[in-house]
DNA sequence: TTTTTGATAGTTTTGTTAAAAAAGTCAGGA
DNA sequence: TCCTGACTTTTTTAACAAAACTATCAAAAA
């Protein structure tokens, strides 16, 4: 039974490689479930055996790439020797994560509104989780007595957080195109960078 | 001959007025070439005997309102006791400049690509003017001393300029709105001088 | 009993076309 | 020079058929 169930995940782990590529090449709308099957050589009500539908298919995908970036910060949170490292600690590694799957996430830009309850959920956690990272190394910095005492660690980081978002929507609507291209991605990344400089700066005094 | 002009001036400044508000309350695409002829008590041929066509008109309201904004801040440049000064005055202008023209820019939402190269102009205008008059405050204090040297203090200040602009994106995406409800507006000028006055420190040590 | 599929039902997207609405033009009047 | 009504051209909308895709299901295979 547990040898069962073991298969049934092997093949569950392989239809969500498949759709990955598929979501990261095409986009959620330009891919459809007969190419999924087709690129693992199964019939697509075979999909539909593993997966209620096509949306679900999409949020489980994003659900383990949301994990694997959970992940990768939750083994860091409270490992920083300052805040500078922290931080940009955070700015590189979200930087990465959102690079990586910048396809794959087409599916917000043309839903926008009137996504799943799921994804808002997901985006929610990641959020939340970026948010902690944060504050409990601004947190951890004044318990040192490194930085001065802030009345509200999670409003500033949430303001960060804004701000960097920032970084990256003037940077692509300024040259007209939402799909950043190489050399832009560098621009972004240089110019995080120097807030995050400023912004470290500003907490100390 | 300058009699005639000035009635000329006049009937256009009459139809940019009309043009304006209807612009302003439907929107471009929601407005018609008719309805604001109707509003005037002329008729539509006339529109088109002072400006070439529809999209030149909101060029030409758009410029109105540039022109007004641009006025504004360069009364001001070079006018501030300190840097808190200048940037909070950036910040108040700016957001009150949006707010009050809101549903007026839903022709930049919805065309987003391939505007008309005037608007791009104008666009880089205002942004060129809101960076010099930063720019300058931060100039004038590090002359004073007030501040330490800063490498490139247009850098500095793109930076800002587009966190700030993620931080009123951020509020609004949020809230799965594209129009920002009176609420949300207090929430954004706060989080916009929370950053502002973080950003000022950082740039003092 | 679990896994898989071909056939097919149901839904969404796409393409087409005709009518309506709006943009834009022009000859001529004040 | 300023203005208009009538006209032409272009764009938007509505209706509907065809195509593509999602989703289901009875039955075969393992």
């Amino acid at each position: 039974m547990a040898a069962a169930n073991d298969q049934q995940d092997i093949k569950r782990e392989k239809i969500l490689e498949a759709s990955h590529q598929r979501f990261l090449h095409y986009g959620y709308s330009k891919t459809t479930m007969n190419e999924i099957a087709g690129d693992l050589s199964m019939s697509k009500a075979l999909l539909y055996y593993y997966f209620p539908d096509k949306s679900q298919l999409y949020i489980a995908v994003m659900r383990k790439l949301a994990n694997d970036y959970l992940k990768t910060l939750e083994s860091r949170i409270g490992t920083f020797a300052n805040l500078n490292e922290a931080f940009t600690f955070q700015v590189n590694t979200h930087h990465e994560f959102i690079v990586n799957n910048y396809n794959f996430f087409d599916f917000f830009r043309l839903n926008e509104q009137n996504l799943p309850e799921t994804i808002w959920q997901i985006v929610g956690e990641v959020h939340a989780t970026e948010l902690r990272l944060l504050s409990d190394a601004i947190k951890t910095e004044v318990e040192k007595g490194a930085i001065k005492p802030i009345n509200n660690p999670d409003e500033v980081v949430d303001v960060l957080m804004d701000a960097l978002h920032g970084i990256r929507v003037g940077a692509i609507s300024q040259k007209k195109t939402n799909f950043p291209r190489k050399e832009h991605l560098e621009e972004i990344h240089t110019k995080k960078l120097l807030l995050v400089d400023i912004f470290i700066k500003g907490l100390m005094y």
